[in-house]
DNA sequence: GAGTGTGAAGCAGTTCACAGCG
DNA sequence: CGCTGTGAACTGCTTCACACTC
């Protein structure tokens, strides 16, 4: 039931990264086969959550056995788009910039970084790996001669707003954040935030809870 | 009423974070008392949403006022824990450990990294600005000599578990991943993930729907 | 009057429990 | 017999609505 017509969680697609990523450990491994509860162990949930999530995929389990290592691997990879290559820009070259445009597993999961955008004059004209990085005026030239599907922010959060603002006038519909500020934009753009600092202060907050 | 006696929801702990950072800048600019609905529309939510956060502290708002910007900080500052000084170990001295230790809001906030430890002998012995990179092997005494708080993990998921186990042993209660594996360690032990890849995947997921 | 504080209602995600299939 | 798939119960966060106060 319930193929892939209605909203998935958000909750739940999160989770299908984990369970993608263990299921790929365990094709290496040859292991053909895998239970909910295998799955559930192993990144940190419950059988049932795991069962409850698969569900939204379909029904492809089979009873008394598991799930096909290799099925579900396929499934994963197609619900989370990872069968085509995104084509990415790279927003501020800085160390976090360049931190993530030499991630390996991006480049692994089909997602290449083919455009950096940085405003110190001293970068622009240089290159990082094998592509030129190119001034903030050719923003929007760049994200459309690259054909640019997703974009990540990882410029000073002062400056971070006003750009993503021509990004979105661009025409992108994907923001990955790392600038340390909540972004505005329009409902029909996807954005996601990774923010070091938010993380760090909910430890600090548990870390306080506990001294009292 | 409500004071800092009961549990606070997860998500309004997070969203203490970004209140702080735009109270921060209101007090920058002079500005003294702030009502809910600007402080929701900076931080993309809503006023009902800030005021029931803000309820779990305390009730220090002035009724057709807002809050008293200079007071609503220190609260924020004391439940996140801010007001004291946290000592870090970060494990990993690779691209993303060095891109963080360099990160300078952590030390803006009280973060401060008094430990790096890196198991390449290349790297052992060398600095990393003031702080001199120690072997694996020495994770238990660093850890107790330098009284770490908190652990930032920025190595290869490969390895993170054994290493984490032992950072559990060592009595640290609080860990920020930044390791692509699913940590596992015991309920009294805070853990926090910061994951590229699940983020950008659930994008990924995103534009894979849109272009359906 | 403007804006807080908060019970109550609404909604979403999680867990339970069990029928049903391989 | 083991393990899936799923409605039903539950839990917890969010939104609403309004009495209350500065």
């Amino acid at each position: 039931m319930n193929s892939f017509t209605n909203r998935i969680p958000d909750a739940a697609v999160r989770r299908f990264s984990l369970y993608l990523r263990y299921l790929e450990d365990f094709e290496r491994s040859g292991i053909r086969n895998v239970a909910s509860g295998v799955l559930a162990e192993r990144g940190g949930t419950t059988a049932a959550q795991v069962r409850k999530d698969l569900s939204f995929l379909g029904s492809f389990g089979k009873r008394g056995l598991g799930y096909s290592v290799a099925e579900l691997t396929g499934v994963l990879r197609g619900v989370l788009g990872l069968d085509s290559v995104w084509r990415v820009a790279l927003l501020g070259a800085g160390r976090i910039g360049t931190a993530l445009f030499r991630y390996e597993p991006f480049r692994a999961r089909g997602f290449h970084i083919t455009t950096v955008i940085d405003n110190d004059p001293g970068k622009i004209g240089t290159r990082l790996g094998d592509v030129t990085i190119r001034g903030e005026h050719e923003l929007e030239s760049a994200l459309q001669d690259d054909r640019t599907d997703l974009v990540i922010v990882a410029v000073p959060a002062a400056v971070a707003q006003a750009l993503v603002d021509r990004v979105v006038a661009a025409g992108i519909r994907a923001v990955l954040n790392y600038a340390p500020t909540q972004l505005r934009l329009p409902g029909d753009v996807a954005l996601r935030n990774v923010s070091m600092m938010v993380e760090l202060e909910s430890l600090s907050h548990a870390l306080a809870r506990l001294r009292r």
